[in-house]
DNA sequence: CGCGAGCTTGACGTTGTTCAACTAGAGTGG
DNA sequence: CCACTCTAGTTGAACAACGTCAAGCTCGCG
């Protein structure tokens, strides 16, 4: 992590809610007074168990969040894409991260003291009304892994995975930027399965597979296939 | 279920965050219209993919919120006691319940129409941020869930189940209002496997138990169990 | 050229589910 | 009062799904 700059939030070319919703109150923007950081691919951006003392928002690059388990297993429970809130789940009434966030690409971050933060959306309506509207989407997310987990084999998971991380990309065809130990990871399966599954799906023609290159060829089978279990 | 009341708030005996928000108000209090109805052992309260249309409180008795999936497979999430709002996970966001709540006792609920709380939320900061408390901890117990379904084995899930079942009740020996496939359903395993911990656990001395009625007498080694997994 | 990280494949073992059969208690109707 | 049926609980054995282990492979990089 490296911290490169002090922005005023006016000069910044993400317009966050804090931002937004202070926007006509200069004193309380000059109390804002962010920080960015850059990560580098792979490094933590928050970790499981320390202390929540600022609200994060992902400027740029993406980055995965999870929760680290014992013996080496990990579940990456979503992937983060610009501009999103790291902390979000914690904001509230946590003291210290539930998870850990780290980047899968070169990010920056926004950093505001969260006691800023927290004073600004006990007097501001609209900022709360915001932050909870994405805290319940972050719910939504959580609550659709814990039916996937519990109630698809692996195909199914796999399946679903693969339409999420075109999605993410907003293409049928993308490059991959996690390994296949973190597409494991992402549906709680062992990496050899997670190679299996990309070797399967190829032979059966349901996608194309080039290393990191991933083409999604016959999405209503893989749809099929992630709604049947 | 069966409507027996359109009661006052200010003569009903649990007094909810939306009520004491608005305590000093009379002509918001008389807007608010709450309806009580009693549902009996077993009766669904709400039922995932339909509207969310009021928000609910739980008064007395006890329900689970679950997750209806395929094939007959129900996931318990938690257990509800009073006074707890029912459809919390659903206010903010979504038109549709993402779970089903059914009684497992006896239970009288408070019925108000959401867009009355919606009107009120939005005005009144105070109300919004206990609603957001309570939100919070939805969150970290759904958090704790994924952790626990994927990284323990039955053995780790079945004891925590049991600490956690024993704190609802508040005693190292309790009274279960579930059977033992709901018992199967709360940590995702099958039926016979709930039966099965059941016996093996007591022969091992670590719980005592006589159809319903469960005693833990080792809280120690079953927290242990409950850790390594 | 050699090393290491990520990837791939096969063989094997474990975990937990499914199936089937049996038991006990609680209603229900003749 | 006695079959009867239904539900909940229980147990064993077979089976399937998935993880683990071990070995080899490829490619980029020093």
């Amino acid at each position: 992590m490296k911290f490169t700059s002090r922005n005023e939030c006016a000069n910044c070319s993400v317009k966050c809610d804090v931002f937004t919703s202070v926007a006509d109150q200069p004193e309380i923007l000059a109390a804002l007074k962010p920080l960015h950081a850059h990560f580098k691919k792979h490094d933590l951006i928050c970790r499981q168990g320390t202390k929540v003392t600022h609200a994060l928002l992902l400027m740029t690059g993406s980055a995965k969040l999870f929760i680290e388990g014992l013996n080496n297993r990990n579940i990456i429970l979503y992937i983060l894409k610009p501009p999103a809130y790291i902390g979000l789940l914690c904001f509230f009434n946590t003291p210290v991260y539930s998870y850990s966030v780290a980047a899968i690409e070169d990010s920056s971050v926004c950093f505001i003291e969260l006691y800023v933060v927290k004073k600004l959306y006990i007097q501001n309506h609209e900022l709360l009304l915001t932050l909870n509207d994405a805290f319940g989407k972050s719910v939504s997310r959580i609550m659709g892994k814990v039916i996937s987990l519990n109630q698809k084999q692996i195909r199914g998971r796999f399946a679903e995975n693969l339409i999420y991380l075109s999605e993410c990309n907003g293409s049928l065809k993308f490059n991959l930027k996690l390994t296949r130990k973190e597409i494991g990871e992402m549906i709680a399966i062992s990496e050899e399965n997670a190679v299996r599954l990309f070797t399967e799906f190829s032979k059966e023609q349901i996608i194309r597979t080039n290393g990191k290159e991933i083409e999604i060829l016959n999405l209503p089978l893989l749809m099929k296939i992630s709604e049947v279990g």
